[in-house]
DNA sequence: TGGGTCGCGCTATCCACATCTTGTC
DNA sequence: CGGACAAGATGTGGATAGCGCGACC
C-alpha cells in the first residue's frame, strides 16, 4: 500500500484508482488505464500524500498537499486552511489536461520529476482504443453527472477526462474549499436529477449546509429518470429490518450518539448526519451517480449516508441485494477515510451488540422471490409433490399443498 | 501450524404441466 | 394481413444433494 507504484514497484506513486484498489505512479497509471475501453473508465484521483494509501478528496492549498478525508480531518480539524476539492477523471488525459483538473498539478510530489515528466509528456489523447471506440473513450459519459460536466467543460472536450467529486461525502466543514477555476466541480449541484426536488440540489451555496436526507429519500424514488433503469422495488433495499440491520452495523457509532434510538430504527440518516458530519454528508450527485459503475466502494463512501444503490444495474431482488456486498463491506469495519470521529471511539461492546442484532436480522430475513406469472404459481401451489418434486396427476404423492395430512 | 471433521449457509437441480412464445400455413 | 394451429420453451415450488467456508479439535 501507498508509497511506492503498486504496479512497477520503482515509482513513488501519485494516483489512486478505485477500481483496482491501487497505488499507482503516472507512468503505469497510463500504462494500465490505456490497454482497453473498460480501464479508461476506471476512475482516479490523486493520492492522500499523507497517508499514501487512500484517495484524496481535498488539497490544503496553504500546505500544498493533498489528502484523503481522515487525513484531512487530522490536518484540519479545527484549523481553516484554505483547500481545494480535487476531482477524479477518467482515460488517459496528457499533462495539460491533468493540469486542467487540477491548477495545482505541478506541485504535486513526483509530477515535476524528471522521469515522469518524460511520462506525462508523453501523454496524449491521440490514442483511440483499438476497439474502434474512440469516441465512447474520449468523452466518458457514463452517467449524467458526467455528461453535465463534459457539456460544460468546454476546455477540454476533446479529451477523456470527466469531472466531479471523487465521490467522497463532502465534509460540511469544508465551507472554505474552494472549487478549481473554470473547473466543472461545481456540477453536481446542478444536476437536477430528481424531478420535483431537484431544486433542492441545484442550490449551490446552501446545498452542503441545509442539505436534509429526507430529501434524498425522495429524490430517490425516481430510480428511472435518474438511471434510465428500472430499480425493481426500491423499497426492498430498506426493508425495516435491513434497516435496521444495516444501520445498527454501520452507524453504531450513531446509534449511541443519537439522543432518541428510535431515530436508528427509521432515519438514523438525519441522526448521522447531524453527529457525524465529516463521515456522514450528503451524497453528492455525481457521487451517487458513480455508485453506477462502482457499487462497492460508492457503498462503502455512501455507507454513512446509508445510501444502497447495489440495486441500480437491473432488478433490485433480494439476491441482488445480498450479492451486493454491501453487508459484508459493512461487517468489514469502519472506512479507512473515514475520520476518527466520536463514532469511533465508541465501546465495542455497542458494536458487538450491533453485529449480533444485524446477524440476527439477516437469519430471519425473507428474499422474495419475483413471480411473473401467477396462474403458474396458482397452479404449482396446489400440485402434489414427492420429495419436493412434481409428480404426474394421478400419482403417489407424499405432499399435497391443499391436504393438511400427507398422503401415501 | 497443518490436517481432519463438523455444522451451517447457499445454490443448483429435479420433477410435471399449464402457459407463453414462436414459426408455419 | 390476420387468424388458426402446432411445436417448442418457459416458469412455478419444495426437497435435496453438493459445495464452500468457518469453527473446532
Amino acid at each position: 500500500m501507498g508509497y511506492i507504484c503498486d504496479f512497477c514497484g520503482e515509482q513513488r506513486s501519485v494516483v489512486h484508482c478505485r477500481s483496482d484498489a491501487a497505488s499507482l505512479c503516472l507512468s503505469c497509471d497510463r500504462n494500465v488505464h490505456s490497454a482497453n475501453a473498460l480501464s479508461r473508465r476506471h476512475s482516479r484521483t490523486l493520492l492522500c500524500e499523507r497517508c499514501n494509501s487512500q484517495p484524496a478528496f481535498v488539497r490544503c492549498i496553504e500546505e500544498k498537499v493533498s489528502l484523503c478525508p481522515n487525513c484531512d480531518w487530522i490536518a484540519h480539524n479545527g484549523s481553516a486552511h484554505k483547500r481545494q476539492a480535487v476531482n477524479c477523471y477518467s482515460g488517459c488525459p496528457s499533462s495539460a489536461e491533468l493540469s486542467t483538473i487540477w491548477p495545482f498539478f505541478a506541485e504535486v510530489p513526483t509530477v515535476g520529476d524528471a522521469a515522469c515528466e518524460r511520462v506525462i509528456g508523453l501523454m496524449t489523447i491521440n490514442e483511440d482504443p483499438p476497439d474502434g471506440q474512440g469516441a465512447q473513450g474520449k468523452i466518458d459519459v457514463q452517467d449524467a453527472s458526467v455528461a453535465v460536466a463534459v457539456a460544460s467543460f468546454h476546455n477540454v472536450d476533446k479529451s477523456t477526462i470527466w469531472m466531479g467529486s471523487s465521490g467522497i461525502p463532502h465534509d460540511s466543514k469544508l465551507q472554505n474549499v474552494e472549487q478549481p477555476a473554470g473547473s466543472t466541480f461545481t456540477a453536481p449541484p446542478k444536476v437536477c436529477y430528481s424531478g420535483s426536488k431537484g431544486p433542492t440540489l441545484c442550490e449551490e451555496d446552501t446545498f452542503y449546509d441545509s442539505f436534509n436526507m429526507d430529501e434524498v429519500d425522495l429524490s430517490i424514488e425516481n430510480y428511472d429518470e435518474l438511471f434510465g433503469v428500472g430499480l425493481g422495488n426500491p423499497e426492498k433495499l430498506f426493508e425495516d429490518d435491513d434497516i435496521d440491520g444495516l444501520f445498527g452495523m454501520d452507524i453504531s457509532g450513531a446509534e449511541s450518539n443519537c439522543q432518541d434510538a428510535h431515530a436508528v430504527e427509521g432515519s438514523s440518516i438525519g441522526c448521522v448526519n447531524a453527529t457525524q458530519p465529516a463521515c456522514s454528508n450528503a451524497a453528492s450527485a455525481d457521487s451517487i451517480m458513480s455508485c453506477k459503475t462502482e457499487p462497492n466502494l460508492c457503498f462503502a463512501r455512501q455507507g454513512h449516508s446509508s445510501l444502497s444503490f447495489s440495486g441500480i444495474t437491473g432488478d433490485s431482488n433480494a439476491g441482488d441485494y445480498q450479492d451486493c456486498g454491501a453487508s459484508s463491506m459493512l461487517l468489514m469495519g469502519e472506512p479507512p477515510w473515514c475520520p476518527p470521529c466520536a463514532e469511533n471511539s465508541l465501546p465495542s461492546s455497542s458494536r458487538s451488540d450491533a453485529v449480533m442484532r444485524y446477524k440476527e436480522k439477516k437469519k430471519t430475513r425473507k428474499f422474495e422471490k419475483k413471480v411473473r406469472y401467477a396462474s403458474r404459481k396458482a397452479r404449482a401451489d396446489v400440485r402434489k409433490r414427492v420429495k419436493g418434486r412434481f409428480v404426474k396427476a394421478g400419482d403417489a404423492y407424499d405432499y399435497d399443498p391443499l391436504s393438511p395430512t400427507r398422503s401415501y
